[in-house]
DNA sequence: CTTGTGTGGTTGCATCATAAAACCATATGC
DNA sequence: GCATATGGTTTTATGATGCAACCACACAAG
């Protein structure tokens, strides 16, 4: 079996991440949906894909609980797709990815869109890494430690 | 034509970011690099990955001007990848992703790991998205706006 | 009741990417 | 020179993707 290599059991959470919505279509369907889009034939048009992609993702998604499936609003007999708290949880990684492509994407000029805050209109701040004490931190001011066991009350 | 629907001319710059760091490795290629890897053979038993895949991502990790590649450093007359500024800017995607699984996994217990701050060794605060004047905003506080037109000196 | 149309999918098939292992090239130790 | 470790490329099988066609259901018109 080849397997495309699940993440499943991973211990490093950026791998159980990317198991959840590391593949091409789960990100943007996310985006959409944090947009307000809510039904199958609104994703698959905004984003163009192949139906049975979008139906497989979908699928995905409502198993990870990132989106849950709700019976209709308009009466269309039909489902919604729409976001857990889980799923608007990602928000800080689509924001993160925006900021990255505009700080560094060889062709900004191909950028047509900036997040702005509704109330003013201006374009929010970078998003920065901080201590407990507040400190700003840079990469190299981080190191990855090895997470204390969950002590059980004491045996 | 298939073709893996390539987002290079997206104007979304989530589309854009994904264009180049959007698959299963190569994320965890530049995780890795942040933690200080830089050759071949390192990410590969780090990684567990088939060699050719590993080639293929460090090439394109390379194009996309993420990672480059110096002469050496211990004169072993190979090759070593190290993250460019570009790369290392992606550290902010690492951690939203980082603490989405913290904070949303099924199963927290199985993570390995804490990302603390290297001076007093707590973790770091969660990401946090704010206005220009530092309000914190929520997901529903934010839009996104078309970009004003990069006006060239007026014609 | 039958037909038509739009939405929401599933199925089939061609193509692409991925994975595992074998193979090759260069440098180093003996 | 020969074995071995490092750093890859090639080969081949299989899984994932993309597109088009098809199916199921609801609703409306005739």
């Amino acid at each position: 079996m080849v397997k495309r290599t699940s993440f499943e059991g991973d211990s490093c959470p950026i791998a159980r991440s990317l198991e959840a919505i590391g593949d091409w279509w789960s990100l943007l369907i996310i985006r959409e949906a944090l947009f307000g889009l809510r039904r199958f034939g609104e994703f698959q048009s905004k984003l163009g894909m192949a139906k049975n992609i979008l139906s497989a993702r979908l699928r995905s998604l409502v198993d990870h609980g990132i989106l849950a499936t709700a019976p209709a609003s308009d009466g269309s007999a039909y489902q919604e797709y729409v976001l857990t708290p889980k799923g608007r949880g990602t928000f800080p990684i689509l924001v993160a990815l925006r900021q990255w492509s505009e700080e560094f994407d060889d062709h900004p000029e191909q950028i047509a869109t900036v997040l702005v805050d509704r109330e003013k209109g201006r374009p929010i701040r970078k998003l920065e890494m901080r201590a407990e004490d507040g400190r700003l931190l840079t990469p190299a001011d981080t190191m990855v430690k090895l997470r204390p066991p969950p002590r059980r009350r004491s045996a």
